[in-house]
DNA sequence: AATGAATGAGGGTTCATTCAT
DNA sequence: AATGAATGAACCCTCATTCAT
């Protein structure tokens, strides 16, 4: 991976995220970059091998935001940690979420089978606590946390903290 | 307004809840409207002012969804028609629905204050039922419908009737 | 003639002078003078039939404007009336006239015929005065003359008084 | 530089000469050049960009020509260059000459700035040769030379020798 | 006479992509 | 690896004009 690669991508990882997909150009992409159009091609192929190498690049962290919850073992912590799980996310970071949640409506790409280890590991952790339906409780879980990330990313006027402070308490964590 | 004028409409509506409002073209819109294109410009002046008369259009939908909830004076009634908001909205009115959703995130124009008075409604209702931070759990009770909503739209794999079901329970309803 | 036809003429006229033929629109002008573009169509038959309409209505302006020099017996009066043709020019008028001057380098419309009585009349009052080329003079002075008028038209910042108080002398009178 | 910008400007100059800067398209401009559309904009961004384009690359033609002039001492030779200029055109350059005619009505780009420098240059030389008012006599040169330069572009009846012979007797040169 | 809806061709401009260097 | 010229299709939009009413 070249200097000028890593520059391509960032550059497009912003411009996506902020404008989104469609309404970024390529020649935007480069120029914000400091690259010529050209280069582009060369290393992505096309506008959506761009996209994919973002990705493909977030991937990773994605999986470590979310390994550091499916690996703890108390189930309590599974549980504060997904509802905190909003108040870790570094704001260096906000492109690349901001990003998922876009694309999520622009292009229809799910996350759903990216959240399908976490839903389990919440649905266990809601067993090993006697709650009654656990898979539903992960859920919903997992709808306040997202809900909770698009308020953020938006820059919605929803108090996070207290938010989140609430929802701890109405887990009894 | 004119037959034409409405078949604009209606395939705008379509065509930017499927595919998004920049990648659609206005020459798409026109020919799935059967429709010379400059009759869009006439119409509706740009491709914006054409997204502007569907929201306009749509925002009575939108009340009188809305109106239905705030209207009811049983505190308890409030928080379940919220719940079950979702399970109301009419197949036929997916699209207006999803151009909503998306919209947020492709032109980042928010929902938020249309939501003010739903989240007074319930708020007071919350109050009204003697919980103890109201104001939190109206706007956590929205962001349930949020995300409810957008399972519903994309297509998730929940399952949202034995969702609702289940926070119905929740809240003893 | 209708009053709407008249509004049409008068909007016409001052559009194309202000921004040129090309320039303008027949929309534009349907909504300047406050008329359906339809109307334009019934009335003129198509834009170039707008154009040759203020023409033709401007014609009788022109021809009574050089009348009043071409009548005139006294050479000495010819040349001087020619002089300060510029200065007889109503500020109402400056759109006609501004009309005419475009068009010549718009659409190549030569005014030269139109200017041929004046030319033999001035032509004719040299001789009277024996000067040695009077078709030359009056060539030279319908130059000047012609040069003048576009100044003025411009808003040059030529001082258009003295310009001809300084001719009139020139020619001794 | 590149070849195919060269062939463009060379096209648009005589296409904006002939036809006139609106009724050009950019589209003719391409075919004409034998170039895709899209590298008119690539090069100048605007189509009034090519159009400055043109207007600088003429620039230096129009300053050579003034130049000439202008560095003249003996104050005769300055008043004769002026009277003969248009003679000193080359039949190659007439489309850069028109261009510049039409523009003055259809864009009102006034060239008054550009004549200044001469303006000057013949006032001192009427001055030198104890001309009454050095100043209207050079402003009426540069309206003679002005009309004739027009005249000559347009394809007028004018016989342009005779005329300048005509007025260098005139000024006893 | 007058309107306003409707059209199809064309306007300038931007797009993702390719190619020679 | 990297550039920048070049393309052709598509973009949004405006045009002069026609037609039903």
């Amino acid at each position: 991976m070249t200097e000028k690669q890593e520059k391509i991508l960032q550059a497009a990882l912003e411009l996506f995220a902020k404008e989104g997909f469609h309404a970024t150009s390529t020649n935007k992409v480069a120029k914000f970059a400091g690259v010529s159009e050209g280069l582009i091609f060369r290393h992505f192929c096309n506008k959506e091998g761009l996209l994919q190498a973002i990705l493909n690049s977030g991937e990773r962290r994605l999986k470590s935001l979310f390994a550091e919850i499916i690996m703890e073992t108390d189930p309590k912590e599974v549980i504060r940690k997904t509802i905190t799980m909003t108040d870790h996310i570094d704001e260096s970071e906000y492109d690349f979420w901001k990003l998922q949640f876009k694309l999520k409506w622009e292009l229809e790409i799910s996350g759903d089978k990216k959240m399908q280890p976490l839903k389990m590991a919440l649905a266990n952790a809601f067993s090993s606590l006697n709650y009654e339906s656990p898979e539903l409780e992960a859920e919903l879980l997992l709808l306040f946390t997202e809900g909770l990330g698009a308020a953020v990313l938006k820059g919605s006027s929803i108090n996070t903290e207290e938010m989140i402070q609430f929802l701890l308490k109405k887990y009894k964590l």
